[in-house]
DNA sequence: CGGCTTTCTCAACATATGTAAAGGTTTTTC
DNA sequence: GAAAAACCTTTACATATGTTGAGAAAGCCG
C-alpha cells in the first residue's frame, strides 16, 4: 500500500489512477490489485533509475519531475530516446520484456517522484483481469504505436531545423526545463548544429 | 471462410495459425471465430495494398511474396519504413486505429498473396477471447518494441555502412528479393551512397 | 564574494552524404 | 528479339552536419 502524500489535493496514488483512467476505466478490484504493487520513490537530480547493463524489473510512473532516456554511442555522444515528464510510466521496456539488459540508462533531470511497480507483477494482473488488459492494450498502442510514428517519420525526412521547430511545438512546456544539449541530444544532432540553426531561425 | 489453396501440403489459414500459435495457443472457438474473418487476395507486382491518404480497415497476412511500406518525402525521396515478407502481417496501424489517412503506402514488390481480415472485427474478438488478448499482447511486445528498439538505435547512431552490413547480416534472404534501391530507401540513404559504401567495402 | 564548472555560441576546418548527370548493365515489355 | 525502361555505378560538385577549440555567459559551491 502506498503512503498517502498530498499534491495538489490527491495522493499519488490517486494522480496515478487518474492517469490511467484516461485510457479505461478500471473496476475496483482491479484497481485494488494494482493499487497493492504500487511503492513510491523519489530520484535526486542525476541519480539513475535505471543503467546500462542492469536487468530491470520495474517501471515508474512519474507523479513529479523529468527522467530522461539515454545511452552512449560508439563515438562517445549522449542520445537521448525519450523523456519522460509528468504523467508517463518510465521504463526500459524491450529489456523488462525479455530480461536482458537495459541498452538505456534513465536519469533523473530533476528532482523526481515516482510510483513504481514490478512489471512481471503488473503482467500477471494484466491476464487475471479483463480491464487491465484492456488498459494495457490501449497503452501500447498509443504510445507505443500512435504516438511514435510521427516522430520517427520526422527523424528520416526533416532536417534538423524542422525537428528542432516541431520539437519547439509539440513540448513548449518541456523546452523550459531542458538544457539545449538535452534536447541536440534527443534530436540527433550536436549542441553546435542546434546552435546554429537556432541562431539562423531566431 | 477461406478456399483451400495448397502450399507445401498447408492450407493458407493452416499456415496462418501455425504462424499465430508461434505466439500462444488459441482454443478452437477462438480460431474458428477469427478464421471467419479471413479473406484471401492477391497483389500483383506493383500493386498497392493501401495508398496515402486511404482509411485502412484491413491488415494482411502474407502468406506468398513481399511487401514495401514506404512514404514518399517533401524531396520526392522514397523512405521505406518496413518491408513484409511471409509470415508477417502488414498493414497502416497507426492509421488503422486511429482511423485517419495512412502517411505510408503499402506495395506489392512481388506477385503476393494475403490473408485479411478486417481489423476492427479482429479488435471485437480481442475483448471477446482471452486468448486472442494474449496473442495480441505478445505481438505488439514482440513487433512494436522488441523488434524496432536495434533498429532505431543503429538508425540514430551508426554510419550508413556499418547500417548496410547490420541488414545484410539479419535479412540475408530478402537481400536476394530486393533491388539496391529499396535497401537504400530502407537505411536512409540515396543508391548513389549505398554503392559508395557497398564499393569499398567488398 | 571568487573561483570552478557547465552551458552556449561561434569560427575554421573536415567529412559523410546528397545532387545531378552520364554511361553501362540488366530487366521488362511487347 | 528488339526497344524501352529500370537499375547500378561512377564522377564532380554541393551541402548539412560533425569536430575541435576558444571564449563568453550563466550557474554552482565553498
Amino acid at each position: 500500500m502506498t503512503v498517502p502524500q498530498l499534491n495538489t489535493g490527491k495522493t499519488m496514488t490517486d494522480q496515478f489512477f487518474l492517469k490511467i483512467r484516461t485510457y479505461t476505466d478500471l473496476t475496483t478490484e482491479a484497481e485494488t490489485a494494482w493499487a497493492a504493487l504500487l511503492k513510491e520513490k523519489t530520484c535526486h537530480k542525476g541519480d539513475n533509475y535505471i543503467s546500462v547493463g542492469q536487468i530491470p524489473k520495474k517501471v515508474a510512473f512519474v507523479t513529479k519531475g523529468l527522467f530522461s532516456q539515454y545511452y552512449i554511442d560508439d563515438n562517445g555522444e549522449t542520445i537521448i530516446k525519450y523523456f519522460f515528464p509528468e504523467g508517463r510510466i518510465a521504463g526500459s521496456i524491450p529489456a523488462t520484456l525479455t530480461q536482458s539488459e537495459s541498452l538505456f540508462t534513465i536519469t533523473a533531470l530533476e528532482e523526481t517522484t515516482v510510483l513504481e511497480y514490478n512489471f512481471a507483477e503488473f503482467k500477471k494482473l494484466v491476464f487475471t483481469y479483463p480491464d487491465i488488459a484492456r488498459f494495457y492494450i490501449r497503452y501500447l498502442e498509443q504510445h507505443w504505436i500512435i504516438d511514435k510514428e510521427p516522430y520517427e517519420v520526422s527523424l528520416r525526412s526533416d532536417a534538423a531545423k524542422v525537428r528542432y521547430a516541431a520539437f519547439l511545438h509539440k513540448y513548449p512546456d518541456l523546452v523550459k526545463r531542458l538544457k539545449k544539449h538535452h534536447i541536440a541530444a534527443y534530436l540527433g544532432i550536436t549542441p553546435t548544429q542546434l546552435s546554429r540553426v537556432f541562431g539562423y531561425s531566431k
